[in-house]
DNA sequence: GCCAACGTTGGC
DNA sequence: GCCAACGTTGGC
């Protein structure tokens, strides 16, 4: 069986690819659009996402990162200070759910956006659809190769 | 900074 | 259940 693949989107102001080397792990907290958030719920542990710059220069692919945890509650639903707080998510059946991931490899240049749209076997892929601002995302199998191959890096060894 | 696309909210 | 208003995302 195929291993799903996965896209994070995240704003390297807020946070890139680097910090997440720096930090090691990092819970990805705050997704708060349903779809996404069933995303999150499907991922298993030691799968494999792309994690994409968004909000950047230049916007793209900066490395792969692995789920380190599966999903469990947000922490920040409940937290009034954050700017995630969801008054209406019910304590007893959080309404939203955060996995853990962890750095693989950082690309040795970012894969740009503008590459992926070059890119064959990337036509279909929401992610170069205008309009499209799901923050987590499926990934086929073609599409991760693809785009590992575009940079020099063999999925199968990373 | 602009704005198109889209998801969510809330009145009816 | 419809849909207008609103807020957010994210490329440019």
């Amino acid at each position: 069986m195929i291993m799903p693949f996965w896209l994070l989107k995240s704003e390297p102001d807020v946070f890139g690819y680097p910090d997440l080397q720096r930090v090691g792990r990092e819970p990805w907290n705050g997704v708060r659009n349903y779809q996404a958030r069933n995303n999150l719920r499907a991922m298993r542990s030691g799968e494999l996402c792309l994690f994409y710059h968004s909000n950047a220069k230049p916007n793209g692919i900066a490395g792969v990162a692995r789920v380190s945890r599966e999903a469990h509650p947000d922490n920040l639903q409940f937290d009034p200070a954050s700017a995630y707080y969801d008054p209406r998510s019910p304590m007893d059946d959080p309404r939203w759910s955060m996995v853990e991931v962890e750095p693989v490899r950082a690309f040795p240049r970012v894969l740009t956006l503008d590459d992926l749209r070059a890119l064959p076997g990337w036509q279909d892929s929401p992610l170069i659809r205008k309009g499209t601002r799901l923050s987590v995302l499926p990934v086929s199998d073609t599409e991760f190769r693809a785009a590992l191959a575009a940079v020099g890096l063999d999925a199968d060894h990373l």
